[in-house]
DNA sequence: TATGATTGGTCAACATAGCTGACATAATTG
DNA sequence: CAATTATGTCAGCTATGTTGACCAATCATA
C-alpha cells in the first residue's frame, strides 16, 4: 500500500501484496506468520473501526432519543457496573478531564439518573450510584449491547470467544490491562 | 446488575451473577453458554471500549502533532486503501454528512496531504488521492497500527486471530458485514 | 494545631467533529 | 429539455473533549 517505510520488524513485507489473498492455505491455519500479512493486520483495523462503530450504533440512536449522549452512557455504565464509586475513581476509569466529565455528571444527577452520597471513611468523596431511573436506562442500554454481543458469540462458539479475547486484551495498553486483569481474574491474562 | 427487563431470550439468565467468575472450567470451555452469562458479555463491552481507545491513542497523539484529528486519520487511511474513489464512495463508508466530511477533505487538500482528478467516465466526480506527503503519513499511521496488531497477533497465535476476526465480524451489522465481505471474500464469512 | 495534600466543584474560553437545512453548479441520464 | 446525481458551500447548532485558574471541604501528618 505503501512502498516507504517498510512495516515492522515483526512483519514479513510482502511487496506488492495482492488486494485480495488467495491464499494457498486458510487464512486460520497453524502457519505461522500468515495473519501477519500487511492485508491481515488492516483487516483488523478496519474491523475494529467498523465493529465499534455499529456495537455503539443502537446505545447511541436510544440515547438520542433522550437527549443523552455517548458520554453520558459511559458515565452510566460504570457507575452502574460499581455502584458507590467515587468521582475520581470514574475520572481514571474514563481517563477524560475532571472538567468534561463534571458536565456530564451534574446533567445526569440533575435529571435524576445518578444520586450522590457523602463517603463515611472520607467525607470529601462524593459516592455515585444510579436511581431507579438511572438503573431502568441501563439495563435497557447494556442489555441492547449484550444482546449483540450474545449473538455474535453464540454465532461462533466459545474458542472463537477465547480467541476474541484475547487478541483484543493484547491490544490494550499494558496498564489498562492489568487494571481489567483484577476486575475479569479469570479471564484476561 | 440490573435485575429487571431481563437480557435477551438468547441469554441464560444468572440471577445475582457472581461478580467474577470463580469458574469451574475454564472459560474458553467447550461447554455451550458458558461464555453468554452476563459478565462475559460486559466484559466484551468493556474490552470493546478500552482496547478501541487504546488502539487509536498512539495515531491520535501523532495526529495531533500535526494539528490533525482522527477524522483526518480515517479519510487519509481509507484513500490511501482506495485510491482513486470518489466522494460519495467515501461519504458510504464514513457515514458522515458531506458537510462533515467537506470540512476534514478540504483541509487535507488544502495542506497537501490530499488530491483531486476529474473522473474520466463522469467528469462530476472528484477522484481522490494521496499525494506523497500523504502517502508518508498514511504509512507512519497505518504502521502504528499495524504494529500494535502484529504484536497482539503474533502474542496469541493464528486461531485467536480466527476467533477474533468472526466475533467481530458477526458484531458489524448486516450491511456492512456484506460489504466487509467483498473486499476480504476470504477472510470474512 | 498548623500545614500541605487530596477530593471535588466551578468559571471562562476554546477546538473538533458531528448534525440540519438550504442552495448552487456541473454533468449525466432519460 | 427535464430530472437526477455528484459535489461544494454557507450559516448555525450540539456534544464532548481540551487548558488554566481558582475555591472549599476534608484528611493526614509534622
Amino acid at each position: 500500500m505503501s512502498p516507504e517505510n517498510t512495516p515492522t520488524g515483526n512483519v514479513p513485507r510482502v511487496k506488492s501484496a495482492s488486494i485480495s489473498g488467495s491464499a494457498p492455505q486458510s487464512s486460520s491455519g497453524p502457519l505461522k506468520g500468515l495473519y501477519l500479512r500487511k492485508q491481515d493486520l488492516r483487516r483488523g483495523i478496519e474491523l475494529m473501526f467498523f465493529a465499534y462503530r455499529d456495537f455503539t450504533g443502537e446505545a447511541d440512536q436510544m440515547l438520542s432519543n433522550l437527549d443523552l449522549g455517548r458520554a453520558h452512557h459511559r458515565v452510566i455504565y460504570f457507575v452502574g457496573r460499581q455502584p458507590g464509586m467515587s468521582v475520581s475513581d470514574l475520572l481514571s476509569i474514563l481517563k477524560i478531564t475532571k472538567q468534561s466529565l463534571s458536565r456530564v455528571l451534574s446533567h445526569l444527577i440533575n435529571t435524576g439518573y445518578i444520586q450522590q452520597t457523602k463517603g463515611a471513611r472520607d467525607k470529601r468523596q462524593r459516592l455515585l450510584s444510579l436511581t431507579k431511573k438511572g438503573e431502568a436506562l441501563e439495563a435497557k442500554l447494556t442489555d441492547l449491547q449484550c444482546r449483540r454481543f450474545a449473538a455474535a458469540y453464540s454465532a461462533r462458539g466459545g474458542a472463537a470467544v477465547d480467541g476474541f479475547v484475547k487478541v483484543l486484551s493484547s491490544l490494550l495498553d499494558d496498564e489498562i490491562r492489568t487494571d481489567l486483569r483484577q476486575q475479569y481474574p479469570d479471564h484476561i491474562d
